[in-house]
DNA sequence: CGGCCGCTTGAATACCGTCAATTATAGTGG
DNA sequence: CCACTATAATTGACGGTATTCAAGCGGCCG
């Protein structure tokens, strides 16, 4: 069931067998399913242990006093809501669910003992960090330069690289697709626009030919052509396996 | 050397004589000087060492193809640029300075034997990188969620806090000042808006009494006016000391 | 089948960007 | 010490992108 973790984290490198029984193991320890719109933690909350994504989509939003609410963060199998941060007294942020989740809960005592134990997995994990980290200054930079039609390109282009590397995607002839359970609200959410700018800018990327959406599937005909409209460069999201010179063998 | 790092550290845990010593060690093993807009890193590099600022201000950018640029970060004494930065293949953004500069260059060697000789440093490294990630999370939230006037109060609340916390601001009956070494251009790459914006925002936060700027001087008449006027709260900051039973005797 | 949620549309407006030029400020060299 | 020059700040007019407000449509679920 870490089936996704796994996938991701062999990006970065070559995991042993028994690496990923670790991961397996760990995974299926406390699982908990949640219903859409429920949080998988929230602001203020203190983190006690840290929560795997197995299935569906959530995603970090941080709410103002007066109601705007800002989307931080797209989660998807594999994702970890919250890693090392049980070393902060509380959460600033919040995770909610997408679509309906299975969680997996992990005490935060097992996560050290299994980066003490397989030294792989905890530089895996490193690189999973660094990455979403990169993946939150890349957003800043998307909000902060470009426009409505750049940025909800450029968003489409990092979720299908992510989805592709876990197998989440279909290819085709015709070019690749993906579910999408994203509302246009949420789109506005996460890209710093209203559902109404939204909604015309999905109209004129449609019209443009850049994508097909229908109901909750995305479909992307021409990638090369959707991530120089965003100007996209993939470089942030580190998926040249640069931790291949370790061998999966070693100990 | 290392005086702005410990201070800075010690917000989230009391260090111990021989941790500091550890990080004054390190801190003085090869110090070199930059002038202002040379880059520290640049996008592209292999990370081979860690970079900790000394003395001056620097900051995270990053650049489109087409010349816009974003600033992700600005970067204080005792910030590090590229904390674990080398487990990934290259660097996905540039790090340039503002003011001159002192920065220690740190080999990744000796981040790695330190932290696992002194758990105590492990954890407030911990802890800083959390709250930088954290502080990205924000600065998306900021430039996604709020307008002008907003943007460029959040961003002044920040500062205030993380420069008190190192000693750098001076009270005053008047509120509290300090050295804002950064162009109007420079607010306007991080904000997400243009120089003339920038510039006539600045104006009627000055004529609303909100900020004093004086050539690169910022005086905050009253921080709590400003920080509800950009809706800010700190929480994000962790400045409330949640490692604070960790005892600076423990071994 | 009714109601809710999400999508769509239109018109008016506001905020912010662009372009272009002028005025300050600071750093440099004679 | 002051002129000189580059960089930074400021101003005005105009245009465009995105927001606001309000209303209508459509499909899915109970």
């Amino acid at each position: 069931m870490a089936i996704y973790l796994i996938r991701k984290l062999e990006q970065f490198t070559k995991l042993s067998a028994e690496d990923k029984k670790a991961l397996e193991r760990m995974a299926s320890l406390n699982v908990r399913q949640l219903a859409p719109k429920e949080d998988i933690v929230r602001e203020g909350d203190k983190p006690r242990h840290v929560n795997l994504i197995l299935e569906g989509w959530a995603f970090r939003y941080k709410d103002l006093e007066d109601g705007r609410r800002q989307i931080t963060a797209f989660l998807v199998p594999g994702d970890i809501c919250d890693m090392r941060m049980f070393i902060l007294k509380e959460m600033d942020h919040s995770v909610g669910a997408l679509t309906r989740l299975r969680v997996a809960e992990i005490p935060s005592k097992v996560i050290l003992e299994m980066t003490d134990a397989h030294p792989r997995i905890a530089r895996a994990l490193w690189w999973n960090s660094l990455v979403e980290e990169s993946i939150a200054r890349e957003w800043t930079a998307n909000i902060g330069q470009r426009d409505a039609t750049e940025r909800l390109a450029h968003l489409f282009c990092e979720l299908a690289l992510r989805l592709r590397g876990l197998g989440l995607t279909n290819g085709a002839a015709e070019g690749q697709s993906f579910e999408l359970p994203v509302t246009q609200e949420q789109l506005g959410e996460a890209t710093g626009m209203t559902t109404v700018h939204v909604n015309r800018t999905l109209q004129a990327m449609r019209e443009q030919g850049l994508i097909v959406l229908r109901g909750r599937t995305l479909t992307i005909p021409d990638e090369e052509v959707l991530q120089s409209s965003a100007l996209f460069n993939s470089n942030y999201l580190h998926l040249d396996r640069d931790g291949r010179e370790l061998d999966a063998n070693d100990p």
